[in-house]
DNA sequence: CTTCATGCAAATCTTTTGCACGAAT
DNA sequence: ATTCGTGCAAAAGATTTGCATGAAG
């Protein structure tokens, strides 16, 4: 997965870096999205000393690139995972916080067969559509 | 609906103040999900003077009391809408940023089908699911 | 009169910006 | 060499906290 990663930059030229290697290698190790402090938090913890500024940049960067994602599962906190990885939704723990990824299912009989397979409680569920609305088209 | 609301709050002895009525209404009068800073900014322009720790205290406190609920569509913005609304999801532009409301679909046919009537180019959607895992429950 | 709500200022947390320096090609 | 990336410090934006005052029941 790296490896499509680390084509895709050198498909746009960008150069490989220490920090951007490390930020990579970090998003695309950890099973689930991560917050910018989260991954400055990681990369401090393996002594790999980058800059705040330098995460929050190469973020931004690595999105506009396509090959991390926004996810906004948690308020005021932008988490950051693989736009690699294939469709898939969040399940998040309302009590630990954690975040466990389910394959595309629109259908709901599927959908709960699934969750209910996982022994998750569903609680409540969001369904954020994004897009261009009629007058902005 | 501020009718339900009000009756809400007099169920659990919460005292009628300004500040309190004065919020309930905003938020539930307009008809999309709304920040804290824009009800700050709505009720200056109604040339309420209520106060921005106020503003945030009472939001917390209305979300606690099931009035109304968070909506995260946006980064780092905390959003509100009313908890008295039935199920629904939201159309984001990403353009404008405008949102719309949509009852609730599951089924694939049927949300294309709606979306599409509304003249919307959908681009992504996200689908958060929120309970409890199973090694927490 | 007593509990609950408010205002103000300051703190906190996440993210962004400006600018000068440093590194990759 | 030139362009792109980085670090630092400071700013900006959203939200929270502490504390003293004020209003609702």
């Amino acid at each position: 997965m790296q490896a499509r990663a680390i084509a895709l930059l050198r498909g746009e030229n960008a150069r490989m870096t220490h920090a951007r290697k490390a930020i990579v290698d970090l998003v695309f190790s950890v099973n689930s999205p991560i917050s910018a402090i989260s991954v400055l938090k990681g990369l401090a913890k393996k002594d790999i000393g980058v800059n705040k500024t330098t995460v929050y940049r190469e973020l931004s960067y690595l999105v506009k690139s396509n090959i991390l994602k926004e996810v906004f599962i948690k308020p005021n906190s932008i988490h950051y995972e693989s736009a690699l990885l294939p469709h898939h939704h969040h399940l998040i723990c309302n009590n630990c916080g954690s975040v466990e990824e389910v394959d595309c299912v629109i259908n709901e009989r599927k959908l709960l067969q699934k969750i209910k397979s996982k022994g998750f409680d569903l609680k409540t569920h969001k369904f954020e559509l994004y897009g261009t609305c009629a007058s902005c088209s």
